[in-house]
DNA sequence: CGTACAGGTCTA
DNA sequence: TATCTAGACCTGTACG
């Protein structure tokens, strides 16, 4: 396959076209102003475009209606390669180490096709792809981190379409939700009337009329004073009292919540042209899972998901695996009798029908326990009994924790490395750190066990990560073919992905290819991450008109 | 007056 | 019979 590298040069752009066996082949210099026509005809032949940075090169040619099947993402890629145990570091060593180490996303792109004094600027992306290619051609572990490496960059393009498309919402929708739960949208400066009218009821019910439910320290004294037995304030541990005050004061806080995360300012910032567009971080968490940036996209409550509404004569194809990170540490693990299990569509009630566990909220417990370090009471008990049961799996994620316990990177299935600990209790273990002035043992100890429950669960997360963007990628091309003209958003195309679920928008007749494509991308992944190993990932698939009636 | 942090709550 | 993983982002409060 043949490579063309592209860098922005004074105003112009060079493109480079590389030969499969890496050899420059042809050098060519054009107006930035045509990059986008250059683009267009060179795509045909399904070269690997390579770029310093997604976010700096994509956004303007789709805006100009050109899609591309693949890319190398220079920066992402540097980051998994910096923190890699697969890597020999020696390859990596340049000038401009640092300048790729902190070159960071452009999360609105400017309206001038490329920013001016862009730090990405002074970097030479033509060096850096020579030593990428020689650090992974020197790596023992070759296939798993190209293959990581190839999906970080296709789940960059991925990121790029959504934040273009947008997920459709619907304004009217969602302020019709918000009229029917605080009233109507209040003048500015001023509060809904539903707030208002809790207020008076809540301070009547403590005895405080001066009380602001909004002030942490205010209302903690509040409820120490009328006697209630609290250190902190939070829901879970106000529902355990019984006062005449609690509920109105858990209903009022509630529709606060929702008036400051998704009310109607939220809805004026990020909704526009009846699309969420918020911004896709890939590879923003250590883990390799995505961050997001604008609107909350990681969190939108399910409470909202109604506004979430296709367009006239399309549907949404929402799917989402079933416990993702049990099935990929019994795949990691080549642990039989957990892959075993994990063939029911519930891998808990799975672990049920086999006689491990006698009920499936034990087998939940049990394995949540395992995969984030709990020890304590019923999840304790548990764990011990899938360490019976499952050794090889449990036994995988303890090895984990104790190398974590003792400073040493950990690394996912396809070689994504944990971080370096940092601190007074790392330091102790090389002593090039002195401890912590008035840190104490048992603190120590404390971060200590906490970076273990961190590198425990980093494995697991890390390589669940690694699966859904093989899934991702694999279902962005299917759903492009499936598509018979346009461009991305005419096609069916991606519109969110969270972690183990992603919603699809696609023209109505095409819905039942889409669900077709995304079980189908489901079970190459699994191929592509554990081989022939029988550990299945079952998917639950709904074609709706509106999220909320997803599952 | 702007920044940093704590506390809270939503997501998988 | 829980306080165990990863995030984003809001407000109030303390601090310089």
């Amino acid at each position: 396959m043949t490579s063309v590298l592209l860098r922005r040069a004074a105003g112009a752009v060079e493109a480079r076209q590389l030969a499969p066996d890496g050899v420059l082949a042809e050098v060519t210099r054009l107006d930035a102003a045509r990059l986008p026509s250059f683009v267009r005809e060179r795509e045909a032949a399904r070269p690997r475009w390579v770029w310093d940075d997604t976010t700096r090169w994509y956004p303007g040619l789709l805006a100009a209606g050109i899609r591309v099947e693949r890319c190398t993402d220079l920066r992402l890629c540097h980051a998994v390669l910096r923190r890699s145990p697969f890597v020999d570091q020696s390859r990596l060593r340049g000038d401009d180490v640092a300048g790729w180490d902190a070159l960071q996303p452009i999360a609105a792109p400017e309206p001038a096709l490329f920013p001016l004094d862009d730090p990405a600027d002074a970097l030479d992306p033509g060096a850096e792809h020579d030593r990428q290619q020689a650090a992974l051609a020197a790596s023992p572990q070759r296939r798993r981190l190209g293959l990581l490496l190839a999906a970080e960059s296709s789940g960059a393009l991925a990121a790029a379409e959504m934040t273009h498309a947008g997920l459709p919402w619907r304004a009217d929708v969602h302020d019709r939700l918000l009229t029917e739960l605080l009233g109507p949208r209040p003048a500015a400066g001023r509060r809904p009337v539903v707030l208002d009218r809790l207020l008076p009821a809540i301070r009547a019910a403590f005895g405080a009329p001066a009380l602001n439910p909004d002030s942490p320290g205010d209302l903690l004294r509040t409820l120490q004073a009328a006697g209630l037995p609290v250190t902190d304030t939070r829901s879970w541990t106000l529902e355990q009292l019984d006062h005449p005050g609690i509920p109105p004061l858990l209903e009022y806080r509630k529709l606060l919540r929702l008036l400051q995360a998704n009310g109607w300012s939220w809805l004026g910032t990020w909704v526009r042209d009846g699309r969420f567009r918020s911004y896709f971080l890939p590879g923003g968490v250590v883990t390799g899972r995505w961050g997001s940036s604008g609107g909350g996209a990681l969190s939108v409550p399910t409470q909202l998901r109604p506004a979430a509404v296709a367009d006239e004569g399309w549907r949404f194809v929402v799917a989402d695996v079933a416990q993702l990170e049990p099935r990929v540490l019994a795949g990691m693990s080549a642990d039989t009798a957990m892959a075993k299990a994990a063939r029911a569509s519930d891998l808990y009630q799975g672990m049920v029908d086999s006689g491990a566990v006698a009920a499936r909220s034990d087998a939940k417990l049990g394995m949540l326990g395992a995969m984030y370090g709990g020890t304590r009471g019923e999840s304790g008990r548990m764990v011990a009994l899938m360490t019976r049961e499952y050794p090889r799996a449990v036994g995988l994620v303890e090895q984990a924790a104790r190398a974590g316990e003792r400073g040493e990177v950990v690394h996912t299935l396809l070689g994504r490395g944990s971080p370096v600990p940092g601190g007074a209790w790392a330091g102790t273990l090389d002593g090039d750190e002195p401890p912590e002035p008035g840190g104490s043992t048992e603190e120590r100890d404390r971060h200590r066990r906490a970076w273990g429950r961190f590198t425990r669960n980093f494995v697991v997360q890390g390589t669940g990560a690694e699966w859904a963007l093989c899934w991702l990628a694999d279902l962005r091309n299917r759903l492009w073919r499936l598509g018979t003209s346009g461009t991305v958003s005419d096609r069916p195309h991606l519109v969110f992905f969270l972690h183990d679920e992603v919603v699809v928008h696609t023209p109505a007749e095409l819905a039942d290819e889409v669900s077709a494509a995304v079980r189908a991308a489901a079970a190459g992944a699994g191929r592509l991450l554990f081989g022939s190993f029988p550990v299945d990932f079952p998917l639950e698939v709904s074609v709706v008109g509106s999220w909320a009636d997803a599952g």
